[in-house]
This record gives structure tokens, C-alpha cells and sequence, in this order.
DNA sequence: GCGACAG
DNA sequence: ATCTTGTCGC
């Protein structure tokens, strides 16, 4: 039988567009802009990211992986899988994903310190001004930085000769180019947006994505092809449930 | 009404 | 995000 944590009881029942709408009012007028962390402070310190995949018959994988900066050795990482329970909504993406990397990310804080948390998705740049970064950096009280494929609102604009993405009068994210491709950074919580950009400047590698994003990115497939046939061998999601720790740690040794 | 629309 | 056939390159 499937764990009662892996069913969406409590969860789909409870969620409702409009109240989640006021959450993220709500959220944005807790923002802080300001910088918690300076781009000095980040040599031989950890960063940390996370990301989520999905499979078939709606499960999701939520994966937290920690490493040092600028030698990006892997220290720590969590994964849990399970049961997605709430729709993909342009806007709302941070209370589909939240619910995947709540878990993972609360036991990877209660062992490493991250000075600055990288997230899959926008924190700024938002129709309400509160991106799934922005959620994730004011929930755990820690500088996180949105990081996203495509944009979701605003223009993009010149300024100083850089390109922004201009939401509502406000600059909302800096893009970064990386082999011509457009990357759209956006601070969360407790950072700047220039300090967002200048940070993830810093993070590029020989990829087409920031590196922690990378990182996070490719443990949480890796960690689904296993699961997958995990899930096939014992038609069991409780008993991989237990494991999935382990398994984490197994993994860190497939990423590069 | 129409187009845009993170992952 | 995921699904997918074929193609390019190491």
C-alpha cells in the first residue's frame, strides 16, 4: 500500500487559486531586498540549491544538494519522491513545488549553513512579486536566488548598457547571458538584484545553466531513472521512501 | 476577446 | 516539467 504522505489528502483539498494569490501578496510585502550576503563572503563557503523532476502518475522527486564554492565538491544532499498533488499554474508554481523541496531542503539545513540558496524559477520577477524563490528564501530565513529558462512577466529593457526584465516601473531580474542564451536572474529574499547577478556570474562552468542549478537539475533526474526502476522492482513507494537518503548519497557520485 | 504563460 | 525521432559530435 502507498504511505498516507505520499496522497494528496489535505493537500488538493486545500488549495484554492485565490487564497493562494493572497499568500503571495502577502509574501511579497515580506521581501527583503537588502543583502545578507556579500559576494566576497561566499570563497570555500557552501551553496546550496534545489530543483524538482516528475514522472508518470504524478510523482515528484525534490532534491537539496549542498557543495563548497569555488571547487563545487558535493557535501551533502536530500531527496524525497512522491505524489504530486497540485497542478502546474503560470504564476503559482511555488505551491506545486514547494511541497517537493520542503522536506528535502528542512534536513539538508540541519546539517550544512548555506550562505546563498539557488532556486529553479523566478523570486522577483513575478506577476505578484513573489517567484517560488521568493517563497522558499522568506519561509527558511535564508538569501536565496531565482533562476529561470524563460520569463514569466515584464520587458526587457536597457539600462547602463546591461539587460533587465522591467516589471510594473520596477526592475525585476538582470539577465545573464551564457552561450547566447538567455538566463532570467531574480533575487528572493534577503539579496539584491545586482548582488543576485554578480553571484551568478560568478557560479558559470562549462554548462549552459549556472552550476548549482545544474547540480541540483541532474541529481533530481539521476535520482528519478533510479527510482524508476526501484518503483518498477517492488511497486512500492513506501519502502523507496525510506531509502531515499542513502540513495542521495549514492547518487553524487553520477553527477559529474 | 486575445495573447502570454517559471516548472 | 515530460514525451519523443532523428541528428551531430566525441
Amino acid at each position: 500500500m502507498i504511505k498516507d504522505d505520499n496522497n494528496c489528502v489535505g493537500i488538493r483539498e486545500n488549495f484554492n487559486v485565490s487564497i493562494a494569490i493572497n499568500d503571495q501578496i502577502l509574501f511579497s510585502k515580506k521581501i527583503n531586498l537588502n543583502d545578507f550576503i556579500n559576494i566576497r563572503d561566499i570563497e570555500n563557503k557552501v551553496i546550496a540549491a534545489v530543483d524538482a523532476s516528475y514522472t508518470k502518475n504524478d510523482l515528484g522527486i525534490g532534491v537539496a544538494i549542498a557543495f563548497e564554492y569555488p571547487s563545487y565538491n558535493i557535501i551533502d544532499c536530500e531527496l524525497i519522491a512522491r505524489k504530486v498533488c497540485i497542478p502546474y499554474i503560470p504564476g503559482l508554481l511555488a505551491f506545486r513545488e514547494m511541497y517537493l523541496i520542503s522536506t528535502p531542503l528542512l534536513k539538508l539545513l540541519k546539517k550544512v549553513k548555506p550562505q546563498v540558496l539557488f532556486v529553479d524559477g523566478h523570486g522577483y520577477a513575478h506577476p505578484r512579486f513573489a517567484g517560488i524563490a521568493t517563497h522558499i528564501g522568506i519561509v527558511f530565513d535564508i538569501p536565496t536566488i531565482g533562476i529561470a529558462k524563460k520569463k514569466l512577466v515584464g520587458e526587457e529593457v536597457v539600462e547602463n548598457n546591461e539587460l533587465y526584465l522591467r516589471f510594473k516601473d520596477r526592475l525585476v531580474s538582470k539577465i545573464l547571458l551564457i552561450n547566447n542564451k538567455k538566463i532570467y536572474v531574480s533575487p528572493g529574499n534577503k539579496i539584491s538584484l545586482e548582488n543576485s547577478f554578480n553571484i551568478t556570474k560568478l557560479m558559470i562552468g562549462k554548462f549552459n545553466l549556472p552550476i548549482p542549478i545544474y547540480l541540483a537539475d541532474k541529481l533530481s533526474k539521476i535520482a528519478k531513472r533510479n527510482l524508476e526502476v526501484s518503483y518498477l522492482d517492488s511497486s512500492n513507494i513506501f519502502s523507496i521512501n525510506n531509502n531515499l537518503s542513502n540513495l542521495c548519497k549514492k547518487l553524487i557520485n553520477k553527477i559529474k
